[in-house]
DNA sequence: CCTGCCGGGTA
DNA sequence: TACCCGGCAGG
């Protein structure tokens, strides 16, 4: 039902023209070999050709705002500025951070502390493994304050990743400013697919390993690929219900019949109308 | 590959 | 009617 939707949402997207074209180009309902070819053609050439047609489109003004400073429209975007150039924000009230390591609630009050006190307490106790992670820290502390009550008050649980604010002694500034709008317009995608919310929820507690940049790009090449992948059962889908939408759904069952249950060698046992090749009717679905 | 089964065949 | 099989769609 949902993959359904999902299909007919992804279908329109992506190749909604071609297929109506298509549609009123092959007129006559019954042609199983011409329209085939074309379609298929299409749709492949839709996939390979432009895989980057509709999700793609977002991430070249995410670049441009990361490359400037200009205020757009992103809150986050926003935020992270201020946090990246240390501005003293006036409205800063009281901000701590609280770890999130299972049974322990320390607070401190900076970032470095609360970052130190997870590398060392939780983390690759003190200087073993340094290199184990590079910010795992990250995925392990809160940020408490006023900004993330707005945040939360803006329909996200709060979860660790709403405080991607990288550390000021971080030392690499231009990777983090380009994973941050990243992550923002994987969201604008993830909105229209909102299935996938889960996973980008709860990977901040079950992967915590990874890093984020390498987490992200990771994510959204499986997404690319899922979307790659629905594209070829989408045009086949699409097709066969334009084509053939008078008949019932024909849902194959998925129910073992006699020819599975009892296997070739003993065909004896057989339903006559499998042994006829015919409908089951001993395992009805 | 395999499975389920429709359409069409034979006696 | 009973029985069989080619061929197809879908996994
Ligand atoms: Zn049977």
């Amino acid at each position: 039902m949902d993959e359904l939707m999902a299909a007919m949402v992804l279908s329109t997207l992506s190749c909604s023209g071609h297929s109506s074209a298509h549609q009123e180009a092959a007129a006559p309902p019954m042609d199983t070999g011409s329209s085939e070819h074309s379609d298929d053609g299409s749709c492949g050439y839709w996939s390979i050709g432009h895989p980057h047609s509709s999700p793609g489109s977002f991430s070249p003004k995410a670049d441009s705002d990361s490359d400037q400073v200009t205020p757009p429209d992103e809150g986050l975007v926003m935020e992270l500025n201020e946090v990246l150039f240390d501005e003293p924000a006036p409205r800063r009230l009281k901000a701590s951070y609280r770890c999130l390591w299972p049974s322990c609630a320390k607070e401190l009050t900076t970032m470095v502390g609360i970052k130190r006190h997870i590398r060392t307490t939780h983390l690759c106790r003190g200087g073993e493994h340094e290199r184990c992670s590079p910010s795992e820290e990250d995925f392990y502390y809160t940020e408490v304050n006023q900004w993330e009550q707005a945040l939360t008050q803006h329909g996200r649980s709060p979860s660790p990743l709403s405080p991607p604010s990288p550390p000021p002694p971080s030392p690499s500034p231009p990777t983090l400013s380009r994973s941050a709008p990243s992550i923002s317009s994987l969201w604008q995608v993830q909105s229209e697919h909102s299935y996938q919310v889960l996973t980008n929820v709860d990977y901040p507690k079950c992967v915590p390993v990874l890093p984020q940049s390498v987490a992200v790009r990771v994510r959204s090449v499986s997404v690319g690929e899922h979307w790659l992948q629905h594209q070829g059962s989408l045009c086949r889908s699409v097709r066969a219900s334009a084509t053939a939408p008078l008949h019932a759904e024909k849902i194959r069952s998925e129910a073992k019949k006699c020819r599975k249950v009892y296997g070739i060698e003993h065909r004896e046992q057989w339903c006559t109308a499998c042994r006829w090749k015919k409908a089951c009717q001993r395992f009805l679905d």
